[in-house]
DNA sequence: TTTAGTTTGCTCAGCGACCATACAAATCAC
DNA sequence: GTGATTTGTATGGTCGCTGAGCAAACTAAA
């Protein structure tokens, strides 16, 4: 079940390949690029006009794409164009499962987010069930949502703060939550109805959403660093999101940075995490950690700001030791830009200096390619985003394939 | 110049897309599943046989393929078919500078090594443009072996220890030679013609040749560890050789491991290299490092062999330094396997056990998927000939360039 | 030896997709 | 109004794959 663009290396060609292609060439020449005429997407794309106005006449009976209303007198000379534009109704459900909330959001292909609702509840402790119908509620009132204002879904998908297999879509274990083995998309399936579902790890889903509509847009190899309760990274490359060979990749968290460190709650010890995960700064900083605190990122930022010396400075070592890992990641993945997520995002001000010198130093290549770094805006909605941001892409790389997904959708849900 | 199978991501597809494709699919079927007949490529791909008779009659035009000389009565009952194979006469020529020795070799579609030869020469204080003479003098050495040898050559790979340029192929710095900003490729061709040539990092080009004949064929996502002089790794995902956005990724051997180890030749300190490296590995052992020695490397194992115990104990410890860092790496490339190559090689005997057993413990995913651990097969000539694999991949990548590729190459080494 | 059955590889018509060209429609400039 | 310009569609051509059909070459059995 690759939803991505990644082809099968040995897939023969056809007729049909091409024009598969090529209405994704239009349809994210579109997403991409903005509303344009046929006559322009012709000329950028190299495809020529007659061939791009039956693309388009496929994408509009596909619902994937519209002319725009109302055409402006454009001042130029010449046949005025028709604007064609995504079509905006159709959207895709985001959830999230974390350790302390619940969240949904409906957001659609141009980025419009329709609808964004998060409910704190401690996860942490719970079995599964109860979770799992709590999400379900959510994903239940998503659907009405959309219902009630006439919008097309495409899908849902689901962010969760653990390992999640690629091949199937369980969620392997969660370490903060406390679960293992547990297939999110069947259970969920069995609870609203027979609907495509994509489950992802948390980190990879925020780092999906900063490419579609955050720090990242057109940036095609970088790394998303997304700090909560765990630490994790979502990787791109080529514009793609990085899984690995079974969907593992990307654990950014539990790599070594003190040999002989703190234990981590997974089984090792020194793992970047017990440095530099949210608990860990706070501790240092001599902030007293409540798991029923709404966010320890305020408190930390509040008193930065305060300049507190206590907090100043665990900042201040996490920053370096964030960096030096980051370091590690840039040589071995040579990204364009980092992107600081999560609790990182509202704390980089005071991160930001320890990480840059870090790359500075340690990054081989820093003398000939900078990489850049930025501040999550999406901030902490990223990994719901991104999970419905999974979906919209799917959409966008394999449009042939909208008509079908949407059909089983709407038979389930009616 | 892209040899790679990586598509531009927004390329339009037309007719031609499709026939590229299916020879690609083709060629690589019989290199990769070994020689067989048009109806039983066209079964196995999902061509009809039509197509694939089509296809292998431009293939055969472009030399890539023949039909196999004397066919055995099969035994089984119908027309007997005519067994397909690669051309074995096309060959790719690689090169390797070293930092105690220069390489060539000779290498054939199907895998045949022709010609292999090593010279060993201090390069480490000398100046570029000596030792590229004599490298060019080692290319002639092999344009004059293939052309009395009545073979075809589709290009030229090096191999170099350092940093190269994706973009432009330039050797961007060489720690351990002590070069910087060297293009190899434009010196080589002003010494022996405008033919078609690629430098790539050494590291790189053994993970290539571990992929094209060695420990990890078939294995679609793997690291290959190099150690020399210095660290580096190859990174395979997808199949295909990773090099990031711009051609520095796989940096393994400057991924810090010890925030405040000894300082390295790149400039940072704590490196993986101060640790794994092979002078490192010797001084710890209290093994006198001798530059001038042909092989540290064959000393190591003769004493690790005899039982001596601060080899031993050196080995053990370079084991689990050299496992902590690959751990990290799983954790964040989620590769199958590892490669233990370059001096590693014949040193896994006593690395294995450490490595393993930071595997085991560091890796998130270990319980779910086990990452192989395999000593390279190929051994010290693994850069040479992952030069030369480079070229004839790119062959069997895009054959319907060979043709051209060639005919430059033919006139201007006639 | 003959005949039937099987498999291979090629030929040929058909179809789908893109391209090039031509053309009608809609606007601006004069 | 007339001409110039640009847009979007219609038409014929080419390319590449498919599917059916066929001759060739072999085995197996009568």
């Amino acid at each position: 079940m690759s939803f991505e663009r990644n082809q099968n290396p040995a897939a023969r060609a056809d007729q049909t390949t091409v024009r598969h292609a090529n209405l994704g060439v239009v349809v994210r020449h579109l997403a991409d690029l903005g509303p344009r005429s046929r006559a322009r997407i012709a000329e950028e794309t190299g495809l020529t006009r007659a061939t791009v106005s039956s693309l388009v006449a496929e994408l509009i009976e596909l619902d994937l794409v519209r002319e725009a209303g109302e055409e402006k007198a454009s001042g130029r000379v010449g046949r005025p164009s028709r604007t064609l534009e995504l079509h905006d109704r159709i959207v895709a459900i985001g959830l999230e499962v974390n350790v302390d909330y619940l969240a949904f959001c409906v957001e659609g292909l141009t980025g419009k987010v329709w609808q964004e609702k998060r409910v704190f509840v401690d996860n942490r402790k719970s079995s599964p069930r109860p979770v799992l119908n709590r999400l379900a509620r959510l994903a239940e009132q998503a659907f009405a949502f959309v219902e009630r204002e006439g919008l097309v879904p495409v899908g849902v998908g689901v962010a969760v703060p653990g390992i999640v297999a690629d091949s199937t879509g369980t969620l392997l274990r969660a370490p903060n939550l406390g679960w293992s083995r547990i297939d999110i998309a069947d259970e969920l399936r069995g609870r609203i109805g027979q609907v495509p579902i994509r489950v992802e790890n948390e980190a990879n889903a925020a780092a999906v959403a900063e490419h579609w509509q955050g720090a990242a847009v057109g940036v095609r190899n970088f790394l998303s660093v997304f700090g909560e309760v765990g630490v994790g990274a979502g990787i791109f490359i080529g514009g793609e999101l990085f899984r690995g060979a079974h969907g593992f990749g990307g654990e950014f968290g539990h790599i070594n940075v003190d040999r002989d460190g703190l234990p981590c709650a997974c089984g090792s010890r020194g793992c970047l995490e017990t440095l530099v995960g949210q608990e860990a700064i706070a501790r240092n900083a001599g902030v007293v950690f409540d798991r029923r605190a709404r966010s320890v990122t305020a408190e930390l930022v509040r008193r930065a700001e305060a300049g507190e010396a206590g907090v100043l400075r665990s900042l201040g070592e996490a920053g370096q030791a964030l960096g030096s890992a980051l370091a590690s990641a840039v040589n071995l993945f040579d990204v364009e830009a980092i992107v600081l997520g999560g609790c990182y995002g509202p704390l980089s001000p005071w991160l930001e200096d320890g990480v840059r010198s870090m790359l500075q130093t340690r990054v081989l290549s820093a003398e000939w390619s900078e990489c850049e770094l930025r501040a999550s805006i999406i901030g902490e909605a990223a990994a719901t985003r991104g999970a419905a941001a999974l979906m919209l892409r799917a959409a966008l790389a394999e449009p042939w394939q909208v008509a079908g997904r949407r059909k089983a959708l709407l038979e389930a849900v009616l």
